[in-house]
DNA sequence: ACAGATCCGTATGTCTGACATATAACCCGG
DNA sequence: CCGGGTTATATGTCAGACATACGGATCTGT
């Protein structure tokens, strides 16, 4: 009952019938390629929904729920009334990392992902980030780090150093200039985060963490990217003791409803 | 008409108004909720549309599209006939792969990621990802990069060799232990290689990616992690000349269809 | 002439009810 | 005991209707 036999396929099915495709899902494959070919610009506005429900020989219903599809994919965008319809809306880096966020949190309750595995991958991931910040940060990416830093952090309401917190990470990842970084690292950062949040401990907390992103602001600043690296590292390090005493599973929740 | 009044925005909005939700909007939070929450677990078989309609109190087409967002995000998958209806399938690592590296690609073009960014993480990821392999490995994840490297290249195909390039990189990653950093190098590498898939060049390029490969996996089975992350650098690096030259955008077509 | 209230057309959102079709399980005869 | 046809149960698809939101055109009062 539970054994999927398409899993991990050899390339072998060379037989080239195609089982039938609902409907849907072909509606749904031609709007998705006139998208993604630029075929359909980002912003343009689909035929509405009657439109492409004859064009395609299908009923409206069926139209629908290739839209749907297409919505959360975030291809689509879709408004009511007289200026409405589907609009073309190509994915954002917001949007894939907050997809990666909650399809990882998933896939580590069920695959068993170790706490471990996301502390290395981020710290592999944001002490590279300081690194490159150093030399190829704007001027709005210091200002960005500098709102996020603060003179007394235990001023501020949990949430707000939640956010502070938040917006440091997200703005060195940001002035790294490699948007490939920030969509990997995003989310492994925003999990981690999460659990956090739940559980503050020590009071000393908020105020070395402050300190250590000022410390790598700093280098950041000055252009040393050994420097910016090294004490990214370090304060990855100390964080990773704080995880390591409060860590549990990201979807994990107290039995007993 | 294109403005995005959500986006990015600062934590202010404090009023507790909220927007109608659509009817399978809410559908599909909660079923949602059900399933992240693990109320439902693996496998396991949602009521039939009829039973969800009238538990909801909504229609059945209305739940139909709340059940293609779940598809979608790779949370049910739905089966005809007798024995079928909504089974949760939580997703995999291969499912949030194929999702990424379609959205990046996408991303690409709209936001312009240059090549250099997809190298530079590619080299940065794989690089950590050999050194790792060196010291986790297993015999099975020895065996597999075995397989995917063969004593003379030239006799396969260009598609085989395409499989075999692929498998190694991938087998690598999977040697790492570390499944945040397969999700992140995976579509990265995907998408270069798609890229170069379509225009083989130099005819001793074959046979130097395949002896790069053996060098990496004797590195990696002799347990060398410098010599591994060395090699596999020295690869990465000799990759880079060759992208640099066949680079085009992924996604783009060539006008006239 | 202009600002504001009103009406109206157009789109999605939702419901109802029906039939088509795939599939697993059951039943029955050899 | 086995094989084949039947049936029950799901999803898949269709058609038509009404509800509802929104933008713009129209009407109105000062």
């Amino acid at each position: 009952m539970n054994d999927e036999p398409t899993s991990s396929g050899q390339p072998d099915e060379k037989s080239s019938i195609h089982r039938v495709r609902k409907a849907y899902e072909q509606v749904y494959d031609q709007l998705r390629e006139l998208i993604t070919t630029g075929e359909l610009e980002r912003g343009e506005r689909l035929p509405n929904e009657t439109v492409l429900a004859s064009d395609f020989g299908v009923s409206r219903g069926t139209v629908r729920e290739a839209l749907r599809i297409l919505a959360a994919q975030n291809l689509i965008r879709t408004a009511k009334g007289a200026g409405g319809g589907s609009f073309v809306t190509l994915p954002t880096v917001d949007h894939i990392s907050e997809f990666l966020q909650a399809n990882i949190s998933l896939l580590s309750e069920v695959e068993d992902v170790e706490l471990g595995e996301f502390l290395e991958a981020r710290e592999l991931l944001e002490a590279f980030a300081a690194r490159l910040a150093a030399s190829r940060h704007t001027e709005a990416d210091i200002e960005r780090m500098r709102q996020s830093v603060v003179a007394d952090p235990m001023a501020l309401s949990v949430e707000s150093r939640f956010v502070h917190n938040k917006e440091f990470h997200s703005a060195v990842l940001g002035a790294s200039g490699n948007t490939l970084l920030c969509i990997s690292a995003q989310p492994i950062f925003s999990i981690l985060q999460t659990n956090l949040s739940r559980t503050e401990l020590d009071s000393r907390f908020p105020v070395r963490v402050n300190d250590d992103h000022r410390e790598i602001l700093d280098a950041i600043e000055a252009g040393d990217a050994d420097g910016a690296e090294r004490h990214m590292r370090h304060h990855l390090e100390y964080l990773r003791g704080t995880y390591e005493k409060i860590w549990r599973v990201p979807g994990a929740v107290s039995p007993g409803e």
